[in-house]
DNA sequence: TAGAATTTGTTCGTATGTATG
DNA sequence: CCATACATACGAACAAATTCT
């Protein structure tokens, strides 16, 4: 219950054990949360103290405040690893989840000056792109735009069509294996395109990466600039030992 | 001047002019482009015009447009690299670029549920907890709380007061070397707190870093939280740091 | 705290030039 | 030469967000 004596503002006591609650199963990510008028009678406070102690929780991304609707408990975060080799249809799989694409586009453009600098190619050479939306579970996670020299890889927007996945498609053009060279991560504020992708308000951040996928020779096989739902989304660097000792050279490891 | 005769259409010239401006120093980063109105005045040409060569120059990353408060030339990102050895002093130092921290707070504290299951410690353990925020060149980059096991740490206080540096007072208690183990990546809006910290306004997204740090054995040292101004900070990921590959869609940083 | 002023965002409509077939 | 499609450019009005008084 709520205390009058308590130096903590009333509205943030209500947050904190509807908070502590969310973590306790009490309420489950998905879950409807109780009607404001509902929460005002159980506190035994006015519905605008419960509003403030809601906005406060959306503020936080724990809950999602949808007029006309109710109120959702955020759900969980998907982490999605980030290294060596990113792949979502392979991560999501061995997550036991469901992954699934959607295809927007799939055309030759020219190389515009970014996309030249990180293919490395001459601008206004040839590239293939590739638009897709990745889902889990149904739900979007990401929306991303990927960039191959189309000399090299004048097959992939036919491989993609049938297979939606750019591994595999990768492979269809010959390559039997590639590595995530960088990646660079921000966060921004979603358009309203890429908010709809994302099925989310244009007021939740996105998280945007750049990332270069090179092949075994070093070559660099793909550029793309994906936006990652961050409500529903993780990115998670983890170092892991074993490859970097037997691939990578780390001189600060020697 | 814009040329009708030009085969580049308007909008394009005026894009160029104003990257060519910004090149040269006649807006500096940070600093807000004049209104839509003034440029079309300046250019003679409809405030849609204007629109089309600002929305260009978005896309390529060289301006941030805010409804109601104006476009801004967006300030150079300083790449932070994720890895292994992450350690801030250190890697802006690398960048010929000026370090410093400011301490928020230094105490004592009891060990919540998150923090517990991080260490790898009992719930309400003893741990030292660290809140400084990271300064490059006078501008705050990331504010960030740091805990470690009190048993292990407890003149981590005292040296990370003296020395305002994590690595060192690690080392003063007896941690001659450390790695990161993982790191997870979200991003969230700030809460006014943080945004103050940051001296970025509440709208502007930030990313959260969650880290785990542990000792050549692999226990864990230090887990922390972090918030880093995204209009700012670029978070990078690198399979090889030994190569040094140009940053994407940042013209200036050629 | 309320409202005016400022600035970007959106949606009409109109007109013109260019490439295609 | 004509029809069509598309990109470019201008004009006006209003919506939405922010800042300032």
């Amino acid at each position: 219950m709520v205390s009058h004596t308590n130096t903590d503002p009333i509205w943030r006591q209500i947050a904190s054990t509807l908070e502590d609650e969310m973590d306790n199963g009490v309420y489950r990510p998905g879950d409807q949360l109780p009607t404001e008028s509902t929460l005002a009678q159980r506190f035994q406070v006015n519905r605008h103290t419960v509003r403030r102690a809601m906005s406060s929780l959306q503020e936080l991304g724990r809950v999602q405040i949808e007029q006309g609707r109710g109120t959702f408990v955020q759900s969980e975060l998907i982490d999605y690893p980030i290294g060596e080799r990113t792949r979502f249809t392979q991560i999501i799989n061995e997550k036991k989840r469901l992954p699934a694409k959607t295809l927007l586009r799939a055309e030759q453009v020219r190389a515009d000056p970014t996309v030249s600098r990180n293919l490395g190619i001459r601008k206004g050479a040839p590239v293939v792109l590739l638009e897709a939306i990745s889902v889990v579970d149904s739900q979007p996670i990401s929306v991303a735009t990927h960039y191959h020299p189309a000399k090299r890889f004048e097959g992939m927007i036919a491989a993609f069509k049938t297979s939606l996945s750019v591994t595999e498609a990768l492979k269809a053009c010959g390559v039997d294996d590639y590595k995530r060279f960088s990646t660079k991560i921000t966060a921004t504020m979603p358009t309203r395109q890429i908010a709809t992708h994302l099925q989310q308000p244009t007021t939740r951040p996105v998280l945007q990466t750049e990332s270069i996928d090179v092949d075994m020779d070093g070559r660099a096989i793909e550029y793309g600039v994906s936006y990652f739902a961050s409500d529903r989304t993780q990115l998670v660097v983890e170092s892991d030992p074993l490859e970097n000792h037997s691939v990578i050279k780390r001189p600060e490891d020697q």
